[in-house]
DNA sequence: AGATACCGCGTGTTTACCTCA
DNA sequence: CATGAGGTAAACACGCGGTAT
């Protein structure tokens, strides 16, 4: 008898603890006069331990005792170590196997009696089928495993794959915008050089200190130039303040956007660095007026009192509104 | 209520066996 | 046919949580 390594002194006390071996009867019952659910066809497929490490270990139509009876040298005593050690590790036959994988569809946790009823139906030691269906359980896992991870997988690369889409079409919006804007750009400098340039004319016979030059109405004064200018943007501010590079009236623009606040110039100046942020500096050049307004929200509106005073307050007292908080 | 023993399970590892190049 | 590598399954080791005493 070869010795084994996995049945030495230690691991055998384990076995004998953990299950009691059973007798050499009620294995031979089990093996040869057992109703076998597994109708192993009359013949009893079993381990051959004889012949374990000499090439075939799995026999067929050899009753079990007769196995036994090889191990003449093996006393009462001696039988459980004569047992294991020519045990050594053995396949569960594949009926057994179908058996017990049945037996796992059904249930795959092992309540302890349905563990010694298979081990009786199977012929295996209770242990056995117990450490069998604990690397059952142990497969099942990595497969499930493996399964979950292949339908995360897919469906990331479906994310992945919406993702780029939208960033390809977000680039070709961009684009599309970009060359909107170098088409709008001329335009409005054409605009405004025709404008200033008619400003020019209208204003040179004018004279802008004198407010009796009025005649006809035809010239119009300074001051109800700022008017006008005023009652303007005072329509268009609130849907328009874009408009504030006509040229005739940039400071005074300034001036109708504080006195008239509203809700919707807010969101004009609103610093919004989201996926546009990027193109602030291709709106340098529309933008840089707009940029010298003040931003909508940086005049306090809390205390009415503080509106009559928001002409020309100083920079740094708006911050004491804007960051009502800091410290 | 805390201590202890026992048991089953999960997880990682070892070992034996099988297949195939 | 022999052999070594790699894969697989059986068995083990260890730790942990639940339960009974």
């Amino acid at each position: 008898m070869a010795g084994s390594k996995l049945f030495g002194p230690s691991n055998m006390s384990l076995l004998l603890q953990n299950d009691s071996l059973p007798s050499s009867e009620v294995l031979e019952s089990l093996w040869v006069h057992t109703s076998n659910p597994l109708s192993f066809q009359g013949s009893k497929t079993i381990v051959d331990f004889e012949n374990v490490g000499s090439g075939s270990r799995v026999v067929t139509d050899i009753p079990f005792f007769q196995q036994l009876e090889k191990e003449e040298n093996c006393g009462d005593e001696e039988y459980e170590a004569c047992f294991h050690q020519q045990g050594k590790k053995r396949r569960l036959s594949s009926e057994q196997v179908q058996f017990l994988e049945r037996s796992f569809e059904v249930e795959n946790k092992l309540e302890p009696d349905r563990k010694v009823q298979l081990a009786k139906d199977l012929g295996l030691q209770p242990r056995q089928v117990a450490i069998w269906f604990q690397n059952r359980r142990a497969r099942f896992k990595t497969k499930q495993l493996e399964k979950d991870y292949g339908t995360l997988k897919a469906s990331f690369d479906r994310l992945k794959d919406d993702y780029d889409n939208l960033v390809q079409e977000n680039d070709k919006l961009k684009d599309e915008v970009n060359f909107l804007k170098k088409k709008v750009i001329p335009l409005d400098k054409e605009n405004s050089e025709e404008k200033s340039s008619q400003e020019a004319i209208n204003k040179e016979p004018m004279d802008l200190t004198s407010n009796e030059n009025s005649e006809n109405g035809s010239k119009v004064s300074f001051p109800n130039m700022v008017l006008k200018c005023k009652q303007e943007d005072a329509n268009s501010a609130k849907s328009d303040v874009l408009d504030s590079d006509s040229p005739h009236c940039n400071d005074v623009n300034n001036l109708s956007s504080f006195m008239e606040p509203t809700t919707d110039s807010s969101h004009v100046f609103e610093p919004d660095h989201s996926d546009f942020s990027q193109d602030e500096e291709d709106n340098d050049n529309l933008n840089d007026n707009l940029l010298t307004l003040p931003k909508i929200e940086d005049v306090c509106y809390d205390d009415p009192r503080d509106n009559s005073c928001n002409f020309g307050f100083a920079v740094e007292d708006q911050t004491f509104c804007f960051w009502p908080y800091s410290i």
